[in-house]
DNA sequence: ATATTAAAGCTAAACGTATCGCTTTTATCT
DNA sequence: AGATAAAAGCGATACGTTTAGCTTTAATAT
């Protein structure tokens, strides 16, 4: 591999030059034309951690989700990646596949890359408290939570507004005269699935109708948890006549049950799901959702990481709670 | 962040001694001691670009997949990265997104991250040979296809033996005497899809069933494709009694169709699905599933690219095809 | 005790880049 | 034309490692 000496060689300028050139300096015309020809001639590239070396900045950002196979996460990856590739920046993506270690592991592995900043969907991190990773504030490395939050974590973080999210859908359910609505939720130490069940219960609060435990059913946010607790809630003595799902994969389990079980909706039981992506959106007839702003999510937080990583440490924790749409369709059913 | 240096000076011993101890070199009992203690007082961490610079080896695999949303992908992706990490390396994970152009941009950029070795589940590449890509061969950096090939090229790779696959399935529906078999496949340009697509034909010819072209529908490998393509074959005038889904997402996409139309599996239609993963684990009653060895695949290819990156260069290139299993359930319906 | 060998430690030179501080060249203004 | 300012180029140094080659110390055998 030729370095930024052979392309000084072959031009006859300075090292410095080439460098100016490289990194966008004052260079004259002639030379540029010459420097670029001879980039091409000798096939030149930036030797990266002879840069990284020197700048002590990767132009890496890590990105750290629970799962790769999460269809809500990999969408905001996506978007996150394109907006940080034109700022010039790369992603490593990491997951740490719903597991406690892993997720410390691999924050670890991110900041030992020296990657400038941090993008995590966290979950465990510190028992409580984020800023309780030393490692962290040591590297002084820009951290940015996305979707969830910490209790008592001081941080950049870019929510969704979950709380009233599940109250309009459920509102919903109530105003068409359901009084006994099932909840799928995740797990509680989990800040959204916390936020949706509060949503829930203040609907309940609110419109006078108590609150059946037995119709809060916890999964794990996963596919099969979401199944079995719609199994579950449609085996009870006294079922439920709604059912609201609290993330994608919990709504596509509880819909695979409830067409097994040959189940109409809304004819035998109503129905509202999560998140308008992949399944939900064939699904047919079409069922009311939840929709989540997850480009407004993704877009947010990859600015703000923008901003910290050049050092702009302005009103510092910066907190966004971003609205959900209820996307309404006939999966409602009118009773009493 | 302190050096190498603060911990020379700290013990009093020279850089050498303390990078031999670093890289597991002879040291003595007492310094190793001394040299361990300076190391926690100090908190130092090797600085990687460094040693990058000057190892000229990153320890770092560029895993490339077309999307990270397929459970398959990530699945496999989660069992190499586990494997290799016990071997000192790390990932840096990249989708494509299913897109030509972002193929051969993640490539370069893999390649410009000087990643020691690349698993790769191709798509497009070069129109038609990886061969043709110029920068591989001059960087010389090992290369193992993941799951797909790609016509003349000379890569090491592992595959599915997916025409054996399709063969063996469609098979059971012809003993079980049908004669209209629908199935759903990829697009014809990837390898995985072309080689299902010819077993299915080849069953047809040995037991002289004429193939009608209009029950081989042509997805992308997308849910909502396997949707729509289940929806052409149950609404034409001479409907499959049959259908074979050729990977997960099709699979579950041709049955949420199938269970819209409260069809019964395998009262109004028999079906046979693709991979056990994910939703499919969960339906109910059970699908006969073509299982994929993914644990086999994703190890052997880690294995292979780790022997590669040891300098190993025998009997290139390595092809493996893997048999797979056909996991029986009560999906198939006998008629006549 | 001496010779021989192995283990442990050290010095110094890279790896390829960016950048400070300086000099030279070129352009601009009066 | 001369003075001034701006642009362009350069030399030298530092970033934090690894490693070849050498020296010193310790261990072992005669």
């Amino acid at each position: 591999m030729s370095t930024i000496k052979d392309i000084a060689q072959y031009t006859g300028l300075s090292i410095a030059t080439i460098s100016k050139y490289i990194n966008g300096g004052n260079v004259l015309e002639r030379n540029r034309e010459r420097i670029a020809e001879a980039i091409d001639a000798l096939d030149y590239k930036v030797n990266l951690a002879a840069r990284i070396l020197k700048t002590r900045r990767t132009m890496i950002v890590g990105v750290l989700l629970p799962s790769l196979t999460v269809p809500f996460f990999s969408t905001i990856c996506a978007i996150i990646e394109e907006l940080l590739k034109k700022e010039g920046y790369s992603i490593i993506l990491c997951s740490y596949y719903d597991d406690r270690e892993e997720e410390l592991e691999k924050l670890r592995f991110l900041l030992n890359q020296s990657v400038d900043g941090i993008l995590l969907v966290p979950q465990y991190i510190g028992g409580e408290d984020i800023n309780a990773f030393s490692e962290l504030r040591e590297r002084k490395t820009p951290l940015v939570l996305m979707d969830r939050s910490i209790p008592g974590c001081e941080c950049d973080r870019v929510l969704a507004d979950n709380s009233n999210a599940t109250y309009d859908a459920v509102e919903q359910f109530v105003v068409n005269g359901h009084k006994r609505i099932g909840i799928i939720i995740g797990p509680p130490e989990i800040s959204t699935a916390y936020e949706r069940r509060v949503g829930y219960e203040r609907v309940h609060h609110d419109y006078a109708i108590p609150v059946d435990h037995a119709l809060i059913r916890v999964g794990d946010y996963s596919i099969g948890s979401g199944y079995s607790a719609m199994s579950d809630l449609l085996n009870m003595e006294n079922p439920p006549t709604a059912v609201i799902g609290t993330n994608h994969e919990m709504t596509m389990g509880a819909i695979t049950y409830a067409y097994e079980r040959k189940m109409r909706i809304p004819g035998d039981i109503s129905f509202i799901g999560y998140d308008e992506i992949q399944l939900t959106k064939i699904i047919n007839p079409p069922i009311t959702i939840v929709m989540q702003p997850i480009q407004e999510i993704a877009e947010l937080c990859a600015r703000i990481l923008l901003r910290r990583m050049q050092g702009d440490d302005s009103s510092f924790p910066l907190v966004y709670r971003l609205k959900t749409n209820l996307l309404m369709h006939e999966s409602i059913k009118r009773i009493r």
